[in-house]
DNA sequence: TCCTTAGCATGACATATGTCATGTGCAAAT
DNA sequence: ATTTGCACATGACATATGTCATGCTAAGGA
């Protein structure tokens, strides 16, 4: 994580997605802007959450783990998209693992600051009743993919997410992250691969995927964990 | 459903569970109350919400119906919660299908009237914070339920739910509906009893259960469902 | 150089669950 | 009385997924 320290770029992204609809400006005065790399791990279940977040550029996914060492995709979040309503509200221990996927601004604002001092402001309230309101919709629709679909099309819209413009996808995690990220196993997810390999949907050579059938790939996927965006 | 003019009933209830810290007095007198008996339905999702409601009294069971005729169990409520919200904030359909498991006593007030002279009533915003966050914990713990936990128990936890004080529990659905409500077939469900009666948990016979060791079956169940009220 | 270990690959088998076909009994319709 | 249909029961088989054992290879110590 890199704090950026230029006031233009934060005043851009105030402007480009609203945000004195949601602040007003004596809030927006402890806004920081925060940068992180591709691949990096932003939040972890378990600990505080010190600041809320404002996610106004870039792609992160979210994932809820649980006890037994599982984890399970909740979804992928784009700007704009708010982070820590629920721990910030419920002042409860962070409950969800979030990465960056794409290099990844977010503006911060100090939770200590906000729940003593603006969790009456009326725009904020509003904001927190939008945002929860979107991701209780979002997440009882996602829940149920993953009770419903099998894993080929989870993983298949988890290597969708993943594609830039080259034409084959680099995987930074171990597989036995990602099978957990999808709440699988290792072994499993081998064999998904594989057998999307075996349809000439995807060509896998290491950590490299090279996406052979685009078309084929995205029908599997269903567009499952971004639909409700 | 029954209309119920009693509104000495209607306002121990609305002491009884400090719904003046939720609505003005000038809201609740549009506010009526609702009886619905053991097993009726109250809500059917596609359907318009016509109400938000308030569950003062009773139990009712949440479930969400997939595209392909297929619906998860989301969980059990009993009193205080309220229901609609999401629908109410977002003028959505009705998402979810409810019924009264007991008999059941809820506050109704017209969602049309909350929506053009409420929604931006401070107290009623304050509430609504508060059961959407504890309904986004809720779902987000809940669905990995479904997700990690075998039908067994799943179909325990159901049955926990149904205990009275007799001895046995009877079931007034369907088997295909009730598996359909457990995210199962006919099949499955029939299995799973069958494993239950075999490892003799429970006594099985017609739409009678008769509990015969309610310890290992609250065992099976592990809270599921109501673990998260 | 040799040993150790992490990450990966893969076969064999077990379990959870779904699909399908078929059978049975009862109640409503003809 | 016969037919029809529905709820229920059950075997056989298929599929999705998990568990376990085993082997391979490359990188980093000792």
């Amino acid at each position: 994580m890199r704090r950026i320290s230029d006031n233009d770029l934060l005043n851009h992204y105030i402007v480009k997605h609203h945000i004195e609809n949601i602040f007003d400006k004596d809030i927006l005065k402890h806004a920081q802007l925060h940068f992180y790399e591709k691949e990096e791990y932003i939040l972890e279940a378990g600990s505080n959450l010190e600041y809320y977040y404002l996610l106004v550029d870039g792609k992160i996914k979210v994932s809820y783990p649980f006890e037994n060492g599982k984890s399970m995709l909740l979804k992928f979040y784009r700007e704009f998209n708010s982070i820590g309503d629920l721990e910030l509200l419920k002042n409860i221990l962070i409950l969800c693992d979030i990465d960056a996927i794409e290099d990844t601004y977010l503006i911060a604002i100090s939770s200590e600051i906000l729940r003593k001092e603006y969790l009456d402001n009326v725009k904020f309230l509003h904001h927190l009743i939008d945002s929860l309101s979107e991701k209780l919709y979002a997440t009882i629709n996602n829940g149920s993919y993953n009770f419903v679909y099998p894993l080929i099309n989870r993983l298949s819209s988890y290597l969708v997410e993943h594609i830039t413009d080259k034409n084959y996808i680099v995987l930074h995690s171990s597989y036995i992250e990602i099978a957990q990220f999808l709440g699988t196993t290792y072994r499993h997810l081998n064999r998904t691969l594989k057998e999307l390999e075996s349809k000439s949907i995807i060509n896998w050579e290491n950590k490299r995927i090279y996406i052979v059938d685009e078309d084929r790939l995205r029908e599997l996927a269903k567009n499952l964990y971004m639909k409700s965006l």
